[in-house]
DNA sequence: CCTGATCACTTAGTTGGCTAAATAATAACG
DNA sequence: CGTTATTATTTAGCCAACTAAGTGATCAGG
């Protein structure tokens, strides 16, 4: 990659995450998941039962992606989707045996990538890059 | 956002992209345009009758996606694409009038998205942030 | 009660991004 | 010179993400 003395900040951090988004795809892949795919079942793996909206907060993602992705993964056989028995508005999502298989699979792989990721950064500058990711994102949610 | 103590620095990278993205998608569609579309204007701004193949290259992303967003772009009147007179395989692409004066008022807004973004951090954490950054681009490319 | 506001989710339609495969033009090689 | 390989771009089809608008269920006020 180029760098100019005047490259922004934003810009790299775009390339950053493209070729990281890249890697993660091309893992992905490996287990029939697509990319985004992965978030949803590393949180349906810490609670069973999460509800829709819990999973737009989480994934900072609007609505309507949380729709269409859960009906995907359903038609796949990756999780389930019950109606909540007190609140007829909200339905509550849940792995399926097929989807507790995979995410054992995607454990070791998001693992493996974020070997690759952090590869010769010490754990100081781990830190510090989190630090300053952190300051970011609190810059753009504020 | 909510920081456990194992979470994956992929995950943050994820999170703060997904920011950032919502931030310039907001201020895109002010002029006009499409998260993505900016790095096109720029880099057209820098130099006109560039190579779709140099745009992938930038970019960072695959032919189909250029094809795609360049034709959206020609339809609306902001770039334009004229066949190599050498070679009849390339096309070049061209800034049209309308093409520039959206340039001009992305400038702008890219500059403020930048002040937005590094708000907090000193000249020398965004130096270390920025050399962080290359870090990760280089583990995930190579 | 019942009516309007709110909340949870879905549908429709757009874009950026991808892979696989097709097209067309140039380059390379026997 | 003709045949093959390579290169540049496009097409088709998929998914993630968005906005705008719609459906249903629950809640709150009169």
């Amino acid at each position: 990659m180029e760098h100019k003395q005047d490259d922004a900040l934003g810009y790299l951090l775009v390339q950053v995450c493209k070729a990281h988004r890249n890697r993660v795809q091309a893992r992905l892949s490996e287990i029939g998941l697509y990319a985004g795919q992965e978030m949803i079942l590393m949180r349906l793996c810490q609670e069973q039962g999460v509800t829709q909206s819990q999973l737009v907060d989480d994934l900072c993602v609007e609505p309507p992606t949380v729709t269409k992705m859960l009906q995907r993964m359903e038609s796949v056989g990756l999780v389930e989707r019950r109606q909540d028995s007190e609140d007829a508005r909200v339905s509550r999502v849940y792995l399926t045996p097929h989807g507790e298989a995979v995410e054992v699979e995607l454990r070791s792989i998001w693992q493996e990538l974020e070997m690759q990721t952090t590869a010769g950064l010490s754990d100081m500058e781990q830190a510090l890059l989190r630090r300053l990711l952190v300051q970011l994102y609190s810059n753009l949610t504020d």
